[in-house]
RNA sequence: GGGCAGAUAGAUCAGCUCGGUAGAUCGCCUCCUUGGCAUGGAGGAGGCCGCGAGUUCGAAUCUCGCUCUGUCCA
């Protein structure tokens, strides 16, 4: 689809191209024999194009090639400066997590920023035409970041964006200006730029561009974006896009003409790094590194079969020693692997982004223990957090939020080192384990090993074991994940062909409590009905549906509300012969249901706005559910929540239903809510529309929310936090109730609580949880005690009999025992009758603790006290008998 | 999002295939050896075999749920 983008331009270039003014500037068309692209250039000696393959590599390095040399910094406000100058506004870069962006995790490039949504034109850019330094990461090219000397999975990509209808796209002047850039910017030239014909695809969209490069260095591309991909064609989009993307690290490596990207753009890290390293700037490293760099292209791993075969034809080409080749190409590597991951990691960390075992958190994971490893390996003494601290520094007068967020960052990376050094330790003993046994090892077991554990052949090897690793082990674990992955791709959601409708009017939006109204039938299809507008709430953003009843020629239940599009269908049973399209009903919507959502909901923007606090700034919603039983909320945090940090929150949560805050909701424009309350908003993900409602209560928590809330958080009446649990690494869930189901479950806690005291005779809560240790003591050691009496000789016999009666009665947990005898020991929690006087005061976490002491979960609490009561008393009669 | 592995003493793990009294090493405690320490020797304490259900005369072991941990892939 790209190729056919690519040819059609090719063919008519005054169409696609702004050619007049290439041709004003001094440019003329060539035709590269080499790869067959068209290409435009001042220089009329040049035969080829610009691409490195024909152009015979890298010309620019060593040499000053363009006449303003600038950092990585530089380059910025250089390129700001310049273009403000042309009528562009440089506005802030977004985050490195792309939580508006319904199509990737990571934002991968600038126009990512704006994708979908702006560039579709149904929502405004911030400004227009802008310049924006955007944090990128991408994880693809993991394996060549340090040997090719200019991948990375972080960087900034430089956009320069407009976003017009057709007469006012200026193609023109959009090349005039990134023209502008090359030759007075940066000093380039004239002659020695040459421009590509082609074309770019990403994030579903398409377009045809004008690479440019300059001594075999792709610079940056300009994209001229017209179509989307809809399904598998092409669809024009309403507006035109200018997409310029540049790495800010290209005209900081050009005008430097070193070896590598890598020391212009981390100049002050790179320089720490070899310092401790050891490895100086004229050292014997540094040579083989400049004279092997124009060979790494070969090794891309992506491309390449024999990986040994590779590296020997380098060797022998460059006169180096194959195996003193590769371990200072690969401690090089290292070194700059490791200024590269950190930097990806700060990008990442400070945007809320967190190292995971599934999800994109992984690849985060992955680049913070290729960087451990290279660290290891060669016994570097670097610590991550101190290289994240020395980028921030170097990055602070463009990014200062970096420098702000490292408290955060260096407890984050504290917590994934430690988890690091359990992972390695684990598999070191395990294969220590191995080898002592003299186990056989074969590639299954080496697949399993890795696949499950994470055990790499190398430590295997590493440790002396016998292996043979086939050269194709890696193919084969992903061998091992094709076929278990292509069975579970099955999910199919039905539409309903409703025909042509207008989007349905929303009354939910203005009070929860508005439950009956009046509106038209627009469709009647089986027992879907449509309204012209309605105030049952449609199953989305994670609550539940309203239910309740239309009333017109009968009466009918509604039992599901959903929405298709912009239309919300109702579900109903009942006679629904006399509905048709054009008669007015009356809806009723159910209120203890509508009540108890709304609680919840709100109640969740709440619980997010108090762990924020709890917990600090890297807290992000993950997900969340609320239904009539319970509300649910995952966010994003590295460590699992202590008893202590659910108390907090459950506490503070409950204060803010006492300072009664009322709830504000507001319908804004994007661009606008995105200005006044920030990336923040999205927490729940991206929002289609060109309009955002905001919901807000007080200072504690701003969102973009579609559901039905309260008017105050006074309404809440009660929070009770149920529980939580790490659902995956870096995300915890958080389960709670509000309104009248925690009025049901504080009632209900109170019964089972009643009750265990009943049961143990005791009236004040605050003593349940010593009692339950202390029959957990007695019913361990009477167990003990009880097998050691079999096959002792009788006299023997009665004499430890006698001693052990005595040590129970005088210990704390007797009169539990007596209790429990008196009382016809009961069999079942239900038979018992709670008996009244009961001092109560948190039930909840009071059962909570004393089913720790047990070592059960919650709901096993009462049948596991009155097994551990029936179990003594057993044992006690065996032994007076 | 999908897959795989694991949960047994304070720690690291064996036992599970094929059901029948729960083990090793380190650590801990007591004693002996020593001027004291390291070491060495003797003895001991320490287990709801993650939770729940099922099969069975009998389950750490077999079956099914659940909870937690780790790991790999997209």
């Amino acid at each position: 689809m790209k190729l056919q983008v690519k040819q059609e331009a090719s063919r008519q270039p005054d169409k696609f191209f702004p050619t007049g003014t290439m041709r004003a500037l001094g440019l003329e068309r060539g035709h590269c024999p080499k790869c067959g692209n068209y290409f435009w250039t001042a220089d009329a000696e040049r035969t080829v194009c610009g691409e490195p393959m024909c152009e015979g590599g890298y010309s620019f390095i060593g040499k000053k090639a363009c006449t303003h040399r600038m950092d990585f910094i530089g380059v910025w406000e250089r390129f700001s400066d310049l273009m403000s100058k042309r009528g562009y506004t440089p506005i802030n870069r977004y985050p490195s997590i792309s939580r508006w962006n319904p199509t990737s995790e990571f934002t991968l490039a600038s126009i990512t920023d704006f994708q979908p949504y702006v560039v579709r034109g149904e929502v405004k850019p911030p400004a227009n035409p802008l310049v924006v330094p955007q944090t990128c990461l991408r994880f693809n090219d993991v394996d060549n970041v340090g040997i090719t000397g200019r991948h990375n999975t972080g960087f900034i990509m430089i956009g320069q964006h407009a976003f017009e209808p057709q007469e006012k796209y200026d193609q023109a002047k959009y090349f005039e200006d990134i023209h502008a850039w090359l030759v007075e910017g940066m000093g380039i030239p004239l002659k020695d730029i040459v421009y590509h014909e082609d074309a770019w695809a990403g994030g579903g969209n398409f377009g045809c561009s004008l690479e440019f490069f300059s001594g075999g260095l792709e610079i940056g591309n300009q994209v001229y974006t017209m179509y989307e991909r809809v399904g598998d064609t092409l669809k024009p989009l309403d507006i035109k896009v200018l997409d310029m993307g540049m790495g800010q690290e290209r005209p900081a490596w050009f005008s430097h003409g070193t070896p590598t990207a890598y020391e212009p753009n981390f100049p002050t890290v790179m320089e720490k790094l070899f310092g401790i390293a050891g490895i100086s700037h004229n050292g014997e490293e540094k040579e083989t590194m400049a004279r092997f760099l124009p060979y790494s292209g070969l090794l891309n791993l992506d491309d390449s079969d024999d990986i040994d075969k590779v590296w020997l034809d380098i060797a022998r080409k460059i006169d180096v020693d194959e195996l003193k080749l590769r371990n200072q190409v690969m401690m090089s590597a290292g070194l700059y692997s490791v200024a590269d991951h950190s930097r990806a990691l700060l990008f990442a960390l400070t945007d809320g982004g967190l190292p995971s075992n599934s999800g994109g958190g992984y690849n985060l994971r992955l680049i913070y223990r290729r960087a451990m490893d290279f660290i290891r390996k060669y016994g570097w003494n670097i610590e991550l957090v101190d290289v994240c601290q020395w980028h921030a520094e170097y990055l602070k007068p463009q990014f200062p939020e970096m420098l702000d967020s490292m408290k955060e960052v260096a407890e984050i990376l504290a917590n994934e080192e430690s988890k690091y050094v359990q992972t390695k330790e684990k598999a070191l003993s395990t294969v220590r384990r191995m080898k002592e046994k003299n186990q056989v090892v074969t590639v299954r077991d080496l697949l399993k090993l890795y696949d499950s554990q994470g055990i790499t052949p190398d430590l295997l090897v590493a440790e002396g074991l016998d292996v043979k690793v086939p050269g194709d082990f890696f193919a084969q674990v992903a061998a091992l994940h094709e076929t278990s992955e292509a069975a579970a791709k099955t999910e199919k959601t039905e539409k309903i062909d409703l025909g042509p409708l207008p989007e349905t009017g929303i009354l939910y939006y203005d009070d929860y409590l508005k439950l009956d109204f009046e509106s038209q039938v627009l469709v009647v299809l089986d027992n879907n009905i449509v309204l012209k507008e309605t105030a049952f709430y449609p199953t989305s953003g994670g609550q539940l549906h309203d239910i309740g009843s239309l009333d017109g020629p009968s009466h009918l239940k509604v039992v599901d509300t959903f929405r298709q599009d912009g239309i919300i269908v109702h579900k109903a049973t009942g006679d629904i012969a006399g509905w048709k399209p054009g008669i007015t009903v009356k809806g009723h919507v159910d209120e203890a249901r509508r009540r108890q959502l709304a609680q919840h909901h709100t109640v969740t923007h709440m619980i997010n706005g108090v762990a924020k606090q709890v917990l600090g700034n890297h807290i992000w919603q993950a997900g969340a559910e609320k239904t009539e039983e319970k509300g649910r909320l995952d966010i994003t945090h590295f460590d699992s929540l202590s008893q202590e940090q659910l108390e907090e929150m459950e506490r503070r949560a409950n204060h803010v239903i006492v300072d009664s805050i009322p709830v504000e909701s507001m319908i804004l424009p994007k661009d606008e809510a995105e200005k006044r309350f920030g990336f923040r908003l999205y927490q729940g993900g991206a929002i289609p529309g060109h309009e955002l409602r905001v919901l807000k209560i007080g200072d504690l928590d701003t969102e973009a929310c579609g559901g039905t809330h309260l008017n105050n958080t006074s309404e809440a009446v009660r929070i009770i936090i149920l529980g939580t649990k790490k659902i995956q690494d870096g995300i915890v869930r958080i389960e709670y109730v509000a309104g009248n189901r925690a009025e049901e479950i504080f009632k209900s806690d109170t019964h089972d609580l009643a009750r265990a005291l009943t049961v143990l005779g005791k009236t004040d809560a605050n003593d349940l949880l010593q009692a339950c240790d202390d029959i957990f003591s007695m019913w361990k050691s009477l167990r003990k005690a009880a097998g050691k009496l079999e096959g002792l000789p009788p006299e023997l016999l009665a004499e430890k009999k006698t001693e052990l009666l005595e040590s129970v009665k005088s210990g704390p947990a007797y009169p539990y025992l007596q209790r429990f005898r008196e009382t016809g020991r009961p069999k079942d929690m239900e038979d018992v009758q709670p008996q009244p006087g009961i001092d109560m005061k948190r039930p909840h976490e009071c059962l909570q603790a004393s089913s720790a002491a047990f070592k059960v979960q919650r709901e096993h609490f009462g049948r596991t006290l009155l097994r551990f009561l029936g179990e003594i008393d057993a044992w006690l009669t065996d032994i007076e008998a």
